[in-house]
DNA sequence: TTTTGATGTTTAAACGATTAAACTTATGTT
DNA sequence: AACATAAGTTTAATCGTTTAAACATCAAAA
């Protein structure tokens, strides 16, 4: 059993025959290319046989073609990230699709070497979830006519396929239960960055403040940075219950902010929801175990990865595809960490 | 800036010179193979300014070598395997190879189709987390001499290189230190699994009890199906706090089982530590976020990953390496969890 | 009997890179 | 002048597959 790898040439040797008719039957083109019936046979049953697996490599290089897509994610250890990748790879296989993964760490500098990587690699396409500042590297895919999708994030000023949240009505919807639910003074808690994606979830937090006559403080909308984000969100927090307008409640515009941030008010001693009301973006265990199931808005990951794997793969077997984007909505989830504010 | 793909024969082409001169000089072998220095020169530059990257399913090919690593995990929605994954990743990176990842969700047969996907995808090697039930299959790839490693599970019965961690003594550890804080009745919640390392985990428990002349009970010990766990934790919780002996402490063996377990126990509301002390395996944010910090196991992740990858890059270099076998030692962190518990 | 058509099979180029071997000049040695 | 050696470059095979085109064989039609 120490089979050495079993090529075409293998088998039409057995066969006596042309590799050239090896491949016709084993892709099934016997009807179009005439094959003998008893040939035919013969040469399925040695295929059978040997246990013949045809080498890709040979395959992708004469074809250009390697059913292999380079999906990019931001940040790999962030599990709605990881949970995306999951269903992208789940997707793309029944498409009988298989994905590279790579996690830029919400660098641009590393995104541009996975592209680059990939490319090399030959894939057939990308599904992106953009760094920031990585607009030239988009800019670069289309111009070089590389099929791409950018999912979760997108720059609304490229006229690119995407799929995204609509963000800017996610965190009104946050903003605005939170008032409704009593409290007052509410902040934000977010990334420091110009990705659209955050910018509409301060613009919605923004509006819905404005709509319900609250005047925003300066204190109340934190941006921090990615990097060293466990001292900046301690500082941040600090700030917001500080001062003479301090916040009764506060959303995280992330996950990981919230992980992070949750951490802290559990150092600081601070009840939720009674000292501090919270709404986060993102989903995990952790709301769930929280001592206060935390309220959150729900971004519908499989069809998120679902759709973005499906306009891919629609776009490789199409190249004259049209465009497409979509956005889909977030749908908050009400649990204790939002409830209804006791009168104090 | 529409470049077309650039191959060594463009290069050659506006040089004037054959594809052997291209291919020396872009691959550092001007000296051996006596390039002329101002050809040489020429071919860098153009090959700059055409940027071009070489083709590598034609590289790979032609040498036989993908330099491509399969990272077979058994759960990737796992956060101690997704983050495994991604140290490997990592890893491999830096001796330059590429990582293709699958989940086998536990299950042999998929494990066994990852396999063959990345057989015919012509990977260099394999690392491996092995599902149950999934000998024959590194049976196979011994006998085919194929590369590979086996990662935080392993069969002692199977000579092969693996790296994994000593499940006995950990098991053994975190019964002990329960013994010691003052818990008299502690159960274990782990898989059903003939799996090697679930195996350990039980007997190394055992023997913690039996050595401090603790009589088990069969109602302290559950092993709940890996498909539907949410609902065979809480029968097994059910019995376990059940009866006339009912548990004071618990140990879950795994990350999952934990977070279905204290899920649980919150609706039932029992406290920790005080109406059940908890050590668990596995490690995550929810160890932390939990009201009451949980004690854990922590397995040495970058090790791990990082010693697999080096195994794994060092047999691919020298196929005559000799097996490797490393069992690392888990580390106790006690936290409130399993703190003294207060003579009742 | 030649032609036409259908049927079945082989040949050979191509994908892009690597590399041993062959070839061509030029230079130095006797 | 004759030859050996060195220096620089090209040729061609190879990896495993696909596929258009060429080729061969035979039966039926003209």
């Amino acid at each position: 059993m120490k089979d050495k790898k079993i090529s075409l040439k293998d088998i039409a040797q057995q066969a006596g025959v042309s590799t050239a008719l090896v491949s016709y039957v084993l892709n099934g083109k016997e009807k179009e290319s005439r094959v003998g019936k008893e040939i035919a046979a013969k040469i399925k049953e040695i295929a059978k046989e040997l246990n013949y697996q045809p080498n890709h490599l040979a395959k992708s290089l004469r074809s250009g073609k390697t059913h292999t897509i380079g999906l990019i994610i931001a940040d790999i250890s962030n599990p709605f990230f990881a949970n995306i990748a999951r269903i992208v790879e789940d997707e793309a296989k029944k498409h009988n699709y298989t994905v590279i993964i790579g996690s830029s760490d919400e660098k641009a500098a590393n995104s541009w070497d996975l592209i680059n990587v990939m490319i090399n690699r030959q894939v057939d396409g990308f599904i992106i979830v953009s760094a920031e500042n990585s607009e030239e590297q988009v800019q670069y895919l289309k111009e070089r006519n590389l099929p791409f999708v950018l999912l979760d994030r997108h720059f609304p000023e490229l006229h690119t396929d995407y799929v995204s949240i609509n963000n800017n009505k996610a965190a009104y919807d946050a903003g605005t239960h939170l008032i409704k639910n009593g409290y007052k003074s509410i902040g934000l808690l977010a990334y420091k960055s110009n990705l659209f994606h955050m910018q509409e979830r301060i613009r919605g937090y923004q509006q819905a403040l404005k709509e319900n006559d609250i005047k925003p403080q300066k204190s109340w909308l934190k941006e921090v940075n990615f990097i060293n984000i466990e001292k900046e969100v301690r500082a941040s927090i600090d700030q917001m219950i500080a001062g003479k307008n301090p916040v009764d409640a506060m959303i995280f515009a992330t996950y990981s902010l919230a992980v992070n941030g949750l951490k802290y008010l559990n150092e600081l001693n601070l009840k939720v929801p009674t000292d501090i009301g919270i709404v986060s973006f993102g989903q995990g265990d952790t709301f769930d175990l929280y001592y206060c199931p935390i309220t959150y808005l729900h971004q519908p990951m499989n069809d998120l990865g679902r759709t973005a794997v499906e306009f891919l793969v629609k776009k490789l077997q199409n190249p004259e595809e049209g465009i497409k984007q979509v956005l889909m909505e977030a749908k908050l989830m009400t649990r204790e960490s939002s409830q209804v504010k006791e009168s104090s």
